[in-house]
DNA sequence: GCTCATTTCAAACGAACGTTTGAATATTTC
DNA sequence: GAAATATTCAAACGTTCGTTTGAAATGAGC
């Protein structure tokens, strides 16, 4: 019986600082090395033995310590998602007391939603990068187990953050905004993701290392122009949809 | 030994239409059922027991018509995938001819994009809305044979865009322009996905049947919004990502 | 109506999958 | 340091996978 069937779901107890590089735990090697290559292969053509073989541990460990393969992959996302969208929030709610009873400007709202993923993708120390690949693709995965688990991950932070944008943009209707608030989540997501087949069609120069920093810097001003667009009136459909 | 291997590439030479429903031939009703479950649950959660036995036909039909899975993967693709993209080509040579010499607006060349894509989820008989969610999943695949068989597929239009948008916006770096026309692409398959979890939380109204061209008529003006907009400069860079 | 190529079919192939088991080993507890 | 608990390990479990096989059924050409 493994006692962490009990201590799972809770916060990370182990301080990983004060531990030689080579010896860390079990648990720890299983998701690191399962992050990497949930992300390089998506999590039904990852296989345990592969997962097993690259941290170096044995094969049952992973039904040991997390009981099975679905929640082995919940636990590597939770272990960062967790924490990153607690950051999101922390950080919206201290740009709005900041700005006394002021509604916040469309680019701190997003700022907020981007550094806390910018940080993530700029911590070598975690496999921060292979992360937001990872769930990226997590985005798009069919799987019911995947998608109500970021669902549940999600709903607090999209409900903050809604509210804030809500404010920042009285003008424009619930229901539109609902929409312009999936569509940058849905390009963040789709542009951490990174490895999708229309980039290496793109044509950008090889050796041009564009970090995530560079791409976000770029994503924003874009989608904030969105957020604040004129809501289009049924007079103006003419103008995208005309027959032929 | 099948002939369909030689003649497989080319373009279908049979004709649907002068065919009772129920008789379609294998090749078809494979390609049906693939197209339906590969969406439902991706390319590596998806037997070909699964396949076959929903298009009722035999097992060893689909090594036998298409190769193999991939191969039968690719072929559900390329069947609606290729006529879209070309007639996104000729729609957008059909704009540049009517605008003369004069460059065309944002929104004129993303209804180019936008328009096919439409066409496809209209197309009851095709099980397009079905098509559309499995290409924005196929986007975010990590199988280097699935992304090398999008890029080829996507080159030649990509490039013809690229152009007209340089033309559209010849204030715009080019670099910037690359990065705006891939968070364009993004946005479309992103949201003709339609599944993802995102969705979920943001507490549309159930019964709100939004089909797939009142969502594009919402997302269109915010794509152009955001390919408009000016170019962040450095000196804004403190705007974005102040620390903290 | 015979011939020959094409297509369908049931059956089986070897390999890989996630998971379980029970003994061996390491760690903690008193 | 003995007892109890936690973890590791090799081996095997039953199942499912994509693919192959060779014979049976079907259709076309002359």
């Amino acid at each position: 019986m493994p006692s962490s069937l009990i201590q799972k779901l809770s916060r990370t107890p182990e301080s990983p600082a004060d531990r030689p590089a080579e010896t860390v735990d079990t648990k720890s090697r299983i998701l690191d090395a399962a992050e990497e290559l949930f992300m390089e292969h998506g999590f039904e053509a990852t296989s345990l033995r592969l997962i097993t073989t690259a941290a170096g541990v044995n094969l049952a460990a992973v039904n040991y310590h997390f009981g099975s393969k679905e929640e082995l992959f919940q636990a590597v996302l939770t272990r960062r998602l967790d924490p990153m969208n607690q950051e999101r929030m922390r950080l919206l709610s201290a740009y709005e007391t900041g700005a006394g009873n002021h509604p916040l400007t469309c680019e701190k709202i997003i700022s907020a939603m981007f550094i806390p993923a910018l940080k993530l993708a700029r911590d070598h120390r975690t496999g921060g990068k292979n992360f937001l690949r990872l769930l990226g693709r997590a985005y798009a995965d069919p799987a019911p187990f995947i998608r109500e688990f970021l669902s549940s991950q999600y709903a607090e932070m999209i409900a903050r953050f809604r509210a804030a944008f809500a404010r920042a943009l009285p003008h424009i209707p619930r229901e539109e905004l609902s929409w312009r608030l999936h569509f940058v989540m849905g390009a963040l997501s789709y542009t951490l993701a990174g490895t999708d087949a229309l980039k290496m069609i793109a044509q950008f120069q090889p050796g041009d290392t564009e970090n995530d920093e560079k791409v976000l810097r770029r994503l924003a001003p874009f989608l904030a122009a969105g957020l604040r667009s004129p809501v289009d009136t049924a007079s103006d459909a003419h103008l995208w949809f005309a027959d032929t």
